[in-house]
DNA sequence: AGCCATTGTGCAAGTTGTTGCAATTGCAAT
DNA sequence: ATTGCAATTGCAACAACTTGCACAATGGCT
């Protein structure tokens, strides 16, 4: 119950207050073994604290965004979904077809960072990337289908 | 006026029809010779026919994305603008701060690209990115700020 | 030309997320 | 304890985009 005192004292360190709906905003998303969206935080916090308006939830998440905090991607569901920054960086890849998704290791953003900081002088933000494409198993379906379409001129 | 043959009739060989509204808002992408939004499509539409909604303008745009003739990008203005995608693949880095952007070459996500192939088999979409971080002139700026906040520990 | 199935459009309502504003809260100096 | 002030909240309105549905347009078949 108690929050824990890493992430809502680094809120107040730097000058912001540590509210009851912020405690339980943080509690969820730590209490989270997964990717949380604002919907369902924001339905956890009711459970303890009924009024909590939405608005809040999502003005506590870009707050938590801009502090890094958290980091928020978007894996193809019409909603972004946040997870603790702090649980190890990593990025995801999402299948357009099947909807899919899997973690990949941030070493393979590394060597473009590098690049980016080297040749533009660019620092980018790579916390938390989703790239979407193809799984393996849904390429062979997806080339199956353009062939399909192609043979529409002549036949049927 | 007339509509440039090969865009529009690409989409009637994949079995869709051009419509005066999907040719109204193709000619004007093509026209454009820079990203555009859905909102300036809808408004120069509707200088030559008053009556199209913004919701055609939408459906329209996505299935272009679908057919890989334009892309989408995020450039951080809080909507989407998009591109012919035969204009040349290229990508974008945004300063957070700033707001600038600038492009940079398709040449440098093609590492990636492969790797992503190889090590997970994944075929990724690689059309149009935009990466977020901080240009070259706003990073001092930000550091800066980072280091009055820790300063407000014991001063002030 | 007339009919039918399919595709596309307009409209209104819905969804996700943001914002202006007035009221509340927290904090510190009196 | 009271006051002053900035940070935060709830609420309602808004913005970008999507979707269900009824009607209109299209294209194929006869
Ligand atoms: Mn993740
Ligand atoms: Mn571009
Ligand atoms: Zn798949
Ligand atoms: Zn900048």
């Amino acid at each position: 119950m108690a929050t824990h005192p890493t992430i809502g004292e680094s809120l107040r360190q730097e000058g912001y207050r540590l509210t009851p709906q912020r405690m339980m905003i943080l509690a969820i998303i730590r209490d989270s073994s997964d990717h949380i969206s604002a919907e369902e935080i924001h339905q956890k916090v009711r459970q303890q604290y009924p009024f909590v308006n939405i608005s809040t939830v999502y003005r506590t998440l870009n707050l938590l965004k801009k502090l890094r905090l958290i980091s928020e991607t978007d894996l193809g569901e019409g909603y972004v979904r946040y997870e603790l920054l702090e649980r190890g960086r990593h990025h995801h890849l999402v299948c357009r077809r099947c909807g899919e998704s899997f973690a990949f290791e941030h070493e393979l953003l590394r060597p473009l960072q590098l690049r980016l900081l080297k040749e533009y002088g660019f620092t980018a933000d790579v916390d938390h990337f989703a790239i979407f494409g193809l799984c393996q198993r849904c390429r062979p379906a997806e080339e199956m289908n353009d062939v399909r379409k192609e043979g529409q001129h002549g036949a049927a």
